[in-house]
DNA sequence: ATAATGTCAAGAGCAGTGCTCCCGTCTGTT
DNA sequence: AACAGACGGGAGCACTGCTCTTGACATTAT
């Protein structure tokens, strides 16, 4: 299974074990208090020898960066996977939570990925990868629903350049899985979700909001019609209408997405 | 006008030296990088005698934060202040761009206010009441549109729960100055504003959308519909169309904006 | 005017950090 | 078996936040 030669399994067992304990200290400490010698202390080694296998601190964070949106990505994948595919408005609530529950999880990797950008200002190119598979569940989500979800307009439909601007998530998509509308659309409830999350964990809702649980719920539901989730009653009508939107939702801390899945069955 | 004693006045004059170096080093070094010897040194004074002025690098730290956001509060009033009273949507892009145009020419600041808290992990006291300026202003704009402004609720009404968790910021607001749906849909603009400034300034745009000026003008222009500001066309389609949103008000980098005013015209 | 009081700046020092260099060892390859 | 390269450890540099002590100064009360 793994490589080869023996020096090189041992050498990705030790950069694992390196990693892992980072991982313990940055979810203790977060990214400010991740010192390298801590790290090495713990491994029983000398801080000199950690630099054999990450060249510098930033490295060694970017690794957790990597590793922090992977499991990200999982949880989003797999609390979306759980909702029935027909039912859209589900499978959107269902990431928005699983999301707010992996930050509440572990807020200080969720603070490393969206927080202020830690080493030079500029995320390393192997960052980027990982990041978008939150992203791709969401737009799966979009295309899913092409044709069938209305965007409201509000009367005023996008400018030429709003629509240009675009173009990038559109090539990186592959052509025109999802219309300009949509697409706008989803980027903007996109935005919203994090920022909401981001709100809540940095504090920022602090007097402002009681129930976090059952404003995020809200919040994202309504959120949902701007991309014509919520608008449409064919398919989500029945199920929300039987189930008020968010009762039980993410109210309690645990379980967050037991009633996205609800709705299916 | 300064206090007695002339001992307090010089104090707080090198209480203010120390906050403009620190400012300086802010913004070019960032948070992290912010040392209190370098300022001292900057000074010509020992890193010693700082700590007769900010008890610890933390308190240094919230003296900025403070700092910066009043400067931030006050460039949103500033920019609201510049558009006729009755147009509503005016006056939200305004703020809208002048907080995207403040973060981008302080995104070091800004990184400070919206990013990972640095400090121990709870904002003290001291930023709680400064950091509520820009969201005054948002507020005094919803008030000013009760009645006026019909928030869309895609057939879905707010949960009890949701309006129920909106209880802080009411008090805050002292009474019912704004109603629920109304102060619910305007958090939820707020929380995608700053989500969109945090997403362009940390690097989760790049990728994604191209022309960022154009996209953000878009984003809260539609976001306004949120709110009701784009529906209703009587007193924004006039207004808007004589006098283009927020032309001169927040906007240096290209004119996103004036593409908002175009489809009123 | 003098003495007491409190404030201030400076220096030395502690514990900790990222990172580099050098040296001995140990391993995989030829 | 011999050699080149990977590896771990130790010492050391420059830097950080922070504390303690000492001496100079200004303010105030007598």
């Amino acid at each position: 299974m793994a490589t080869g030669t023996a020096r090189e399994r041992v050498r990705a067992e030790i950069t694992r074990e390196i990693t892992d304990v980072a991982t313990v200290h940055l979810g203790r400490d977060g990214a400010a208090g991740l010192s390298l010698r801590a790290v090495a202390r713990d491994l029983g080694m000398a801080s000199s020898a950690v630099y054999r296998y990450f060249p510098s601190r930033d490295d060694l964070l970017t690794a957790l960066i990597v590793e922090a949106y992977g499991s990200l990505g999982q949880a989003a994948e797999d609390a979306e996977s759980q909702v029935a595919r027909t039912d859209l408005l589900g499978r959107w609530l269902s990431v928005c939570h699983a999301v707010r529950g992996w930050a509440r999880e572990h807020p200080h990797e969720y603070a490393l990925l969206y927080g202020s950008p830690v080493p030079g200002y500029a995320a390393p190119q192997d960052t980027i990868g990982p990041a978008t598979r939150v992203a791709a569940v969401l737009t799966g989500l979009l295309a899913d629903g092409q044709g069938q979800l209305e965007v409201p307009t509000f009367g005023v439909p996008l400018t030429e350049a709003a629509v240009r601007s675009l173009a990038p998530v559109r090539t990186g998509l592959g052509g025109d899985a999802v219309q300009a509308e949509l697409l706008f659309a989803g980027l903007t409830t996109w935005v919203a979700l994090f920022g909401a999350v981001s709100f809540e964990l940095f504090g920022h809702l602090v007097g402002v909001v009681d129930d976090v649980d059952a404003w995020f719920d809200a919040t994202m539901t309504r959120l949902g019609g701007l991309v014509g989730l919520v608008g449409l009653v064919g398919s989500v009508g029945s199920a929300a209408a039987a189930e008020p939107v968010g009762t039980g939702a993410g109210t309690p801390s645990s379980s967050p997405n037991a009633t996205a899945s609800a709705p299916a069955g």
